[in-house]
Formats: C-alpha cells, sequence, structure tokens
DNA sequence: AATGAATGAGCCTTCATTCAT
DNA sequence: AATGAATGAAGGCTCATTCAT
C-alpha cells in the first residue's frame, strides 16, 4: 500500500500558502512556485493536487469564504432577536479572524480576480447573495421590506468599504472602532423607522 | 513638418488606453504591448515616454486621482452650506463619469496595486487624505470634531464599498439608489446630532 | 490467493495498450500515463514491469513484428509455388489485421522512431532483410537473382508506400486494390522475363 | 528607422535550421530551443517570427513542398512527350535534393505529423492530389483513364516506399538504382498496353 | 504485486525592456 | 520621434521516473 491520505494535508497547505502568499504580496502575481515552496513541496506536486493555478487560486478563496460562513454561522447561533443576529454578522465580519491583515488583503485581491475570472465571479457574488439574504430576512422583522433591503445594502457596503481602506492605510480605523461605525449605521436606520435598540457600546 | 510637442498628447494616449484596457479586461495583467497598441503605436516608443510600466500605471492612476479631485472641486465651487458641499463630494464619487464601469474596475485593481506597490500607496493615501480631511473639515461646522472624524469614515466607507461591490454584482444598487444609500447615511447621523436637513430625494 | 504468474498479462497489457494508443493518436507523444491508464494500471506498475518507456515501446513493435511473422508463415505454410508464397507475403502485408488503421498509424510511427532509436532501427532491419531475403530466395527460382533482389526490392516498396499513404489519405486505394496494385507488379515484372501467371483478380 | 527587412532572413534562417535539425535527429522531439540556437538566435525571437512551434512545423513542410514542386516544374519544363514528363516527375523525388538523409527523415517525420496535426495533413494530402492528377493527366494521354489512375497509384507508393526505406536502411537501393527500379514499373505496365519506350537505361 | 506520492528536468510561451537605425 | 528587432528571465505545466508503503 502507497504512502496515502495524504491528499487533504497537502491541500490544505496549498491552500494556506496561497492565502498567505497572497496577503503578503498582496497581489495577485504570485507564482505556483512559491506557493508550493511555501507549502513545502515541488510545483509539480502542487499540479498534482491541483491541477491548475487558477484552481489553487479557487481553493484558496472557497476556504476563505466558507471559514467566513462559518463564523457567521457560530456567532449566529448564540443569538436570539433578529437584532442580536444582524450583529452577529457584523462581528463576524470584522472578528480578528476575519479582519487579520493576510486575510483583508486576501479579500481583496480575490476581488479583483473575480473580475475576470467567471468561477471567482460566482463564488464571491453567491457569497454576497446569501449574506445580503440573510440580512434581509432579519431586518423584515424589523422594518418594511424595501427598507430592509437598502439596509442590508448599506451594512455591506460600509463593510466591504472598510476592508478595502483596511488594506490600504494605516490610519483606517481599527477593528473596535470600525464596528462602532457600523453598528452606529445600524442603529440609526433603525431609530428612525421607530426601532429603539441601546447604543452600540 | 517635424512632429514636435507630441509629447503630451502621446502620455495622454497612454494613460487613457491603460485605463480603458485595465478596466476593461478588470485586471493588472496588461500588457504593455496592448496599452501601446490600443494607443496607436509601438511597445518601444511607449518605454520611451514611460521608462516603465510602472510608471505608466502610476501615471494612470494619477490621472484619475486628479480626474476625480478636479470634478469634487467643481460640484463644491456652486456649494454654499457645508451639507451642500458635503452632498457634492457624494454626488462627485457617484458620478457618471466616476461610476462607470470602466473606472469602477479600474480603481478596484488600483487599489489592489497599492498593496505592493509604494509609490501607488502613497498616491492612493494621499488621495483618501485630502477627501478625508475636506469632509471633516465640513463635518467640524456641524458636529462636534471627533463625531466628524467618524461620519467621514463611514461616508468614504461606505462609498468604496458601493464602488467594489458594483465592480463585482449586477444586482448591486444603481447610481442613483447609491446616491441616496450614502446621502441618507449622512442625514441620519446628522439628524442625530440634532442638525435637520431634508430627506434625500 | 496471490496475484501470481500476472507477469506475462500485464506484460501484453501494456504492449496492446501502447499500439492502440499510438494507432489512434498517431504520434509517438503517448505518454506512459495514457498508455497505463489505458492498460488498466498505475505508471508505476508500468515502469515495474517495463524499466523504462523506451522498453515498452520496443516490446510494442517487436509484437508488431513478430505478429506480422507469424501471419507470413501462416500463409505461407498452404502455398506450393513459389509464385504462391510470394503473393502470400503480399496478402499478408495488406490483410485486414495489418492494414487496419491503427496498426499502420503505428507501423509509421515506429518507422520514425528507428530513425533516432538504434535499438528500433535494429528491429526494423532485421524484419526487413528476413522479409527480403525470404522473397528473394523465392523469386530466384523463376528469375536470375539479380533481377530477384530488384523486383524484392519494388514489391516491397510500393507496399511500404501504399502503407504511408494509407495512413495520410482517405481517398488512397483500399485493400483489395492495393493488393490488386503489388501483384501486378510481380506479375509484369515475372512476365516480363519470361514467366507467365495469371492476372491478378 | 529601424533595423528592418530581417524578416525573410530569419524566418529562412528558422525553417531551414528546423529541417536539418529534425533530418538529424530524425524526429520530431525537435525543441524550439535548438532550432534557435541553430539558427542562431533566441527562442523569443523565434517565436517573434513564427507565433507558435507548429507554425515552425509547418512553414519547414511547406519549404519542402514548395522546393520539391519547383524541382518538378523545372524539369517538366524541358521534356516534351507524356512519357518524358513522367520520367521528369520520377527524376525529381529521386534528385539529389530532395533524396538527401536529411530531407528524406524530415519527409517521414512529416507524415508523422500529419497524422495528428490537421494542418499538416492538408498540406500533405494537396500536395499528393497535386502529384497525382498531375501523372495521371500525363498517363490519360497513353493509356484509358482508369488504367492510368492505377499506374499513378503504383508509381507514387513505390516512391514513397523508397523514401521510407532509404530513411531506414543503409542496404536501401542508391539513387540510380532507386530510379531505375520506379522508371522500370513505368514501363512495364505502359508495355502491357501496348505503349513502347525504350528500356530505363 | 501494486500504487499514491513525489520530484527534477525540461519545454513552450510571454513579456518588459533595450538596441540599432 | 519612432519602430522593428532582439533577448533574458521567468512562469505554468508535463512527464518519465523513483520511493515508501
Amino acid at each position: 500500500m502507497p504512502k496515502v491520505g495524504q491528499e487533504p494535508a497537502r491541500r490544505a497547505a496549498l491552500v494556506s500558502a496561497t492565502i498567505s502568499e497572497i496577503g503578503q504580496t498582496g497581489s495577485l502575481d504570485v507564482t505556483v512556485g512559491q506557493i508550493a515552496k511555501r507549502a513545502g513541496m515541488s510545483t509539480a506536486l502542487a499540479h498534482y493536487y491541483f491541477s491548475t493555478k487558477d484552481a489553487i487560486f479557487l481553493a484558496a478563496m472557497r476556504h476563505i469564504l466558507t471559514e467566513f460562513g462559518r463564523l457567521v454561522r457560530t456567532r449566529m447561533a448564540s443569538a436570539v432577536t433578529p437584532i442580536d443576529r444582524l450583529n452577529a454578522i457584523i462581528d463576524a465580519s470584522l472578528s480578528r479572524e476575519q479582519f487579520a491583515d493576510e486575510i483583508v488583503a486576501a479579500w481583496l485581491v480575490f476581488y479583483v480576480q473575480a473580475q475576470h475570472s467567471p468561477e471567482a465571479g460566482r463564488l464571491l457574488r453567491v457569497y454576497a447573495r446569501r449574506l445580503h439574504s440573510n440580512m434581509v430576512h432579519n431586518l423584515s422583522m424589523l422594518v418594511p421590506r424595501d427598507r430592509a433591503w437598502d439596509i442590508a445594502e448599506g451594512t455591506a457596503s460600509m463593510i466591504d468599504g472598510i476592508y478595502i481602506r483596511h488594506a490600504l492605510q494605516d490610519s483606517a480605523p481599527d477593528r473596535p472602532k470600525a464596528r462602532a461605525l457600523v453598528r452606529d449605521y445600524l442603529r440609526l436606520t433603525l431609530a428612525e423607522i421607530g426601532v429603539r435598540l441601546e447604543r452600540a457600546h
């Protein structure tokens, strides 16, 4: 019997190496060689597990999205009210894990990748849509449907914007401040409709 | 007749070609050859005017930023109240010119470029800072300083987020809706402090 | 039950797979992987049985040559006159088995292989020489020795040429026509010397 | 003005290098690097003139076919009778230029290439068809049409066969002998129909 | 006997950049 | 000012071959 069961470990190593490499160089100009080296194997082996460079990238994207999805679900599990759930989404987006420099840089790069890789675009769009409908669902319990749509869009945009600015600037707001910013937006939009909730702490 | 004084025209052609090419492919994987061809000249000539590929990219970024700056200034000129000026900034960001698919795609790409090109980063940061202080300045006439900082950041983030989402999705909000979203954010944050302004139309 | 005595079967499978693969792609650009897959085993195993890719190719050539030799011998067994025996050789060369598209393509490829693989060259030369002397032997009973040599060469050339053209063209003569062509050549050359034989049907 | 007019020379050098390289190694496993080196330039430049490796090969084939075509036309120009013209074709095929080891080896390789490169196949088929109809045309003046077709096919096959055998064997007939062989075939087939022509010298 | 895992070497191709004219 | 010509350096991918189990 051959040396077996290496596949999951190797694939994981490659995915992780890809994210690190992209995150650190902050660009898509990452060679399979760099990735493989960081993952501790030859380029040939990288191609053995992922037939193509694009496949590696997609796997890395999928990993980040999945990780994020898992995080959202975890945080939402312990929430009871719709508002708690909305805040859970915000907090997950701006959690220590997701807001790590490396991850944020990778996100940005993937957004660009999505502009010309149909598959990457699909992936990102699916995630965005899911998140959106999740928010709309919870918002609908508090405000009219059409307003819910707007608020969800506004919240998501602000989060994405914070990401993009974080990737670029040192002077960008830190995690707590960023969270407060988004929570505040939510609070205000809801307050207008008459939904009262305590000030974001 | 010697072809003299061609330099500005050639440079402009290259810059414009660069933006188009990047905007249309939605990526930085744009060769000097493609740019030169679109600009109607040889690669050698492109290198004659811009010593390096990076220089071309930087010039293109500079152009977009300058263009945007000009637009903001124009719109602000006819504004009288601080609020008018703030809305002018928002409107400039989401104007037909800036919100064109091609331009938005280019912006996104430049953000990524800024992650590993120090010069590009500096450029983008200067622009962001300028815009930020511009907003803070106007906001300070209406709300306390620290609050002004937050609102400026929130507004800018939302705009950037809208850009990023526009680049990716077909279902992203259109221009008028996007503008309403941001204006609304502004209105609400100000209203909380007691500043009353008419509802965004 | 230990899988014992698998060797001959495995080798045969590989040889057959090699011929099919070469015959179908019509080129030497056949990977060990393709061959092994078609033979239903791993590349590693293919290398276990044949230490090297060249060895696989040589075995395949040897197989085709052997198969052809067997065919010639079989057909000649039931022939009585020299002319019958000569026709048997022609018929064997253009038999349904040998004239199959796949086999013809493989032949052609092996001819090329022989140009730079000394071993392959030797193999092919041995076969050619044997066939030649076989024909010369039979022809010598009918015509002078030097004439016999020429006729043998002419016949063999024509057959080889028919192969090459068959590999290339759809409009090449079909099997019966091809056989008639070669038999006719033989008949005419012999007739000139005074040997009379009935017209090829 | 740039260093100009290099194109024809460079292309010719590459074509010639390709033929030499293929002819000498006797295989299609010839790298662009080898070709470029022999032609005295970098691989990049080779790709500058021929976008693709296949394009180089096709150009080489085209060159050989063109050269051969030219040779046939030249030889036929000084021929008066149909028989002279037929012999001119034979002689051209077995001329010193075409029968050079290198050229013959290249022919064989191209035949294989034609098996999986549609474009190469087309090229070779066009040439074969042209030669065939040329022969048929001349033969038709001497024998019935259907017989003409057969004789043309037989002659062409014999020539092709001689090539293939020449590529492989040292003991293959030399040029004069080869020519005599084919001319003899022609003489005999025609003689049968009653066309008398002097013995091939 | 059998195979998944692993790799070094190599090939085609692209590209930014330079040079000669 | 302008460009065809030229190249070094790299990158993605393939493949024969070997190894460990």
